[in-house]
DNA sequence: TTGAAAGCGATACCAG
DNA sequence: CTGGTATCGCTTTCAA
């Protein structure tokens, strides 16, 4: 910068104006200055500007993995509406509390002007040091009524009671259940409990038989199904709470023959294109998942770019797609 | 960490050699600065850490887009190699060669110690800047033997050309070829090319009425199936280069009960649990896109850790996987 | 509208 | 093994 001002015969304070505030140089001194800029090919240093400024232009998200497409999405969502405002750091938590935890030390370390968590359960450290650091956050994820700051998402609770409830209201009557792992998931488990209880409201058993859990994968989608049709369990509707489980127990039942929904209902969730595409198209449950990112990008810049701290909950809801698999 | 110096009674140059170097550190002094940070609740400010040492620990990674599933597994491979030593940050280009430089540019100023492309093809400026800036750089991607310094990926050339023998193997005659548009991506332009290689070895004619470019999405990959099937086109084989078109396909052949391959063949590419698991399963090219990305990540770090510059062309080759679908 | 001086919070380098 | 001092490249602040 010091040779660029030499150049242009300015100080380096003027460069720097110049650079972020070019309306209150003279165009003539910022033409030369840009000249120069452009002859010495001279590229800022953001590293000194922040620590000079004491704040970045980084956000950081944390995703349980990239594995999964439904955080990819929200990613999606995040890059998008950054723009090239803000640069964009993610890392990931591999699903587990500590592993978030150390992922926002790193973050925070960095200095990150901003922090997206998709996960609204966190280690009482991890909280801590978020309040501490007073960086603005938002969580996305499970909808919860006490965030650390922000936090936008949906209910995956009462999604997951809607959908067992219009199971129940086609007539089916014994509804299994599958989801991903719950340990550690808190969405996961939320929507479990969200099925259970529609099957107690309308007096229906809550059977763990028939409750199952399932590595990510299309195989393993359709082998829970297998498992949950096949033997003496008798299920009618199988309801999967997963993209990827869903449409492997599809293509699981095609391959048998099975005929959707008369020999067995399947329901599925987090709604994306292979479901839809599916034979035949799958009932689902479809989650705002960009949005969910673009929000939650909107809110962070708005509080880095000076609104006021405020405990902010945003409902995205969630809608039930009823197609011919149910 | 002038606190903690001062409580720990030392200096704050030993307290930022325990941080980094514990093993010099006699192990009482250790002790104390270690209870100085708990207290104090310490975190390092890498941003003052980086502006003094002259070197960041954030690795950059540009995408095309975070849309495309083939990209995030290398975007995975990347982060999981990566490991807690370094950050990464993703950016994305749109698919332009001016949306990467713009990302080169911004990485550039955040002084990555490292960078990974996911692009073979880049503007002028871009080259320069990055050469300039003497940044560890790999690219990867489609196979070029002149990178501007490491590039570990593939040839698409080549598998598009080995699918397209395996199909006239097979004993197909009028072969479709469908790809996304091949605007500003060379990897597309490569596929095609490969194929248009294949046909003219063996004498067949290269028809541009049977070349089609689909947006991506799986609806799009059915119509085009239709497109090619339907008419007086009269092909027996399509050729897909792209997984979700390819799934898109088969789903749509089987929505209209097309036989598969009897009607019509279908080969994919890039192949994945969906191609794997529709009906049939579909012939198809396995890119290996997460160890493309732990191989890229590795140079890099290998670079940034001290291995000297060196012209480095990494092939990682591709795979044809037969399935019942050609 | 422009410039001079004083940091920002760490690390490099050299003494002790 | 530990500490002092200069410095990294920019922004903030205040004065001209």
């Amino acid at each position: 910068m010091t040779d660029v001002a030499k150049l242009a015969r300015v100080s380096a304070m003027t460069v720097s104006r110049a650079l972020r505030n070019p309306e209150v140089v003279t165009p003539k001194t910022l033409k030369r200055i840009e000249a120069a800029i452009e002859r010495t090919g001279y590229l800022p240093n953001r590293v000194a500007g922040s620590l000079s400024s004491q704040r970045t232009n980084v956000i950081g998200l944390i995703v349980p993995s990239l594995r999964n497409a439904a955080f990819v999405k929200t990613a999606q969502g995040v890059a998008d509406m950054l723009g090239q405002r803000f640069d964009l750091m993610i890392a990931h938590s591999g699903y587990t509390l500590k592993g978030e935890e150390a992922a926002v030390v790193a973050f925070l370390s960095q200095r990150v002007c901003g922090m997206i968590l998709h996960n609204t359960r966190h280690t009482p450290r991890t909280r801590r040091l978020i309040q501490e650091a007073a960086v603005p956050c938002v969580e996305t994820g499970n909808l919860v009524s006490r965030p650390i700051e922000m936090t936008v998402g949906f209910s995956n609770r009462k999604a997951a009671r809607a959908m067992t409830e219009h199971l129940i209201h086609q007539g089916y009557r014994r509804i299994g259940f599958v989801s991903v792992p719950l340990k550690e998931n808190d969405r996961a488990a939320e929507r479990r409990a969200g099925y259970a209880e529609a099957l107690k409201k309308h007096g229906l058993a809550v059977d763990p038989d028939i409750m199952l859990e399932a590595e990510a994968g299309l195989k393993s989608g359709g082998e829970a199904l297998v498992q949950l049709v096949t033997g003496r369990r008798k299920v009618d509707a199988v309801f999967l709470t997963d993209d990827v489980l869903a449409t492997g127990a599809v293509l699981e039942a095609n391959r048998r023959g099975w005929r959707i929904p008369d020999d067995i209902a399947i329901a599925g969730s987090d709604d994306d294109e292979y479901q839809q595409n599916v034979l035949p198209p799958m009932t689902s449950i479809r989650f705002p998942r960009y949005e969910i990112g673009r929000r939650a990008a909107g809110m962070v810049m708005d509080r880095v770019l000076g609104r006021p701290r405020r405990r902010a909950v945003v409902d995205l809801g969630f809608e039930i797609i009823r197609r011919a698999s149910t």
